[in-house]
DNA sequence: GTGAAAGCGCTAACAT
DNA sequence: ATGTTAGCGCTTTCAC
């Protein structure tokens, strides 16, 4: 069949229908004034040609396109991964679409950031990237809110949804120590990320609050993903050179599931036994039987609800600043099998 | 600061740079003729003016957005998560946009192949969703191409990319009767999808003929998802009511983990000195060391790889039906822990 | 090579 | 309630 290149459009169901164009326009957009009679007719006809609307051209009048731009940073943690399914299903389920961007790790979204622009989309949720201060501006100036999911600008006022990271990191530093703990190894995500940064600090704070020794704690560098943290702990105790600390706390689930791999699989160590492995996000994955990892419980569906909602008041509004608010939501403490319990 | 209604426009480039504003248009297309006198002049212009070209205004004119949909089912199967990642990753890198649509599980994607026509995108993707063989014409009549990933339409002449999924159901057969296995069980996804069908059809035609009975193999339902297939398991050998096979094959690796999740921590099991696990898809979360998943490897990257190219094509063809090609690829045998071998 | 002018398909005043 | 009209910001002839 060979590529029609006329496409129908609502002129054409407006001859057929015999009503002016405007007059197709109106039956397709829901309260606007038309007899019942004429957008039956006007509804009828489109159908017979097939017809569907053409967004591009509404969107060129209107200036919206009701497409939010999701940008992406980390696809490699199933927990923006997680995160990018909810956002996805939120914003669908309200009728818009989801341009979906994934920056590579490491480099800024700002690139990204300037293709969304040309697109026009009427929103930009970011999660799990960079973003300068300097781009911030730009969607501003162009009136494009802009909401943040766990990650903030030190020092700028923009939308934000995030989990309490630095309480997070001092409730497991308690839980741990109530555990017996007083050894302790961290692994650290993303060095660059705020994210990771926090959670780390919280639990430190914390365990030097209570009188432990700076080198209480060996910090390992993860690199937020499975296989970083896999080398990392293989590197760090793979032979029995160093010592085992009582406990391992990775910022992020993915990461203490790598640790509890090797701890098992390559030490052949009990978790928790010979030592306890506690995490951070709650992903389903870290719930399964071969892992049962206590962690704390980030909660993405109320997050993303959230921040879409917090992006929808700020499209309705004129001034973009009025809602620079920063939302930040506790996380909770989850109990399974990774960490002794009396 | 206050939303400013009006944007910045290749008019306004125009008037500061001092040409016409078809000449900004002509400096921001590649391969116009225009002096790069002025078109060095347009460029710093646009740069002061913070200028970013209006894609919705052009894809009116041009009726090509740049966009592709990628429409996606079952987001629960982390195999097909790493399929979106895969090619938003590949469109991305051959600078399109990625449009994302999740229908929920079970509805037919029809009304996101509607509402995608609307968006004018230049072409879709389909990925492990329901498709009607009415909407394919649909597309087809508006000049826009349909990739089919894993999916297939019998009787109809869709450009398709797959796995051969018979072969590798024969070849699992094959590995597990080598392996000693007499009796089977074998856990099915979505019962109306191909690919389960085949994997399924292709295992157990091998089996029978290879002159097993029909009754050696036991069909557990497993909806094609960690929990469903976990419940299943558990519901058929929780307890020690019914015999366990020698060998089960799940068709799809993430229940594949959920099985040996049940056999290993409800019944205290030894995979595969008790039971021998393999499933489909080697995804890299059952490569780990907690579950050493032998399965068959389907190669995302060259099948994503493949599947963009075949869409360029048609995006390129005037004739879309001249490149109904179906592309098969083999899938491997990844020989880890889960099965034994002498 | 460059400008003027005519749309692309729709929405939003403005009339009636 | 409904038709007429004027754009939205670009690309693309068509002259020059």
């Amino acid at each position: 069949m060979k590529r029609t290149r006329s496409h129908i459009t609502s002129r054409d169901v407006a001859l057929l229908a015999g009503v002016s164009q405007a007059s197709v326009s109106r039956a397709f957009t829901p309260g606007s004034s038309l007899s019942d009679d004429k957008r039956e007719r006007v509804l009828k006809a489109a159908q017979q040609l097939n017809y569907i609307p053409n967004s591009i051209a509404s969107s060129l009048t209107t200036a919206r396109t009701n497409t939010i731009a999701v940008i992406i940073g980390d696809t490699d943690n199933p927990f923006y991964v997680h995160v990018l399914r909810a956002f996805m299903a939120t914003l669908q389920a309200r009728g818009r679409q989801t341009l979906t961007f994934a920056v590579q790790p490491g480099s800024s979204s700002d690139d990204a950031i300037q293709q969304v622009l040309r697109y026009r989309v009427d929103g930009i949720i970011l999660t799990a990237a960079e973003l300068s201060s300097r781009v911030v501006t730009l969607c501003h100036d162009r009136g494009i809110p802009i909401v943040l999911f766990n990650r903030y600008i030190p020092g700028r006022k923009v939308p934000v949804v995030r989990c309490d990271n630095i309480g997070g990191g001092q409730a497991m530093a308690d839980a741990l120590l109530k555990a017996g703990a007083r050894t302790f190894a961290v692994i650290k995500g993303d060095p660059m990320g705020t994210t990771s940064q926090d959670r780390v600090r919280g639990f430190n704070d914390r365990l030097f609050e209570e009188g432990l020794r700076r080198d209480a704690v060996y910090e390992i560098e993860g690199g937020s993903t499975y296989n970083g943290a896999f080398e990392a702990v293989l590197a760090a105790y793979g032979t029995t050179k160093r010592a085992l600390p009582d406990a391992i706390f990775a910022v992020n689930d993915i990461m203490a599931m790598a640790a509890i791999d090797v701890l098992r699989h390559k030490r052949e160590l009990a978790v928790p036994g010979d030592v306890m492995v506690a995490g951070f996000d709650n992903i389903p994955e870290g719930a399964r039987a071969s892992y049962d990892l206590t962690t704390l419980d980030q909660p993405v569906a109320q997050m993303v609800e959230e921040a879409v909602a917090m992006l929808e008041k700020s499209l309705a509004a004129d001034d973009l600043d009025a809602f620079a608010e920063e939302r930040i939501v506790p996380s909770e403490m989850v109990w399974r099998g990774t960490i002794l319990r009396d």
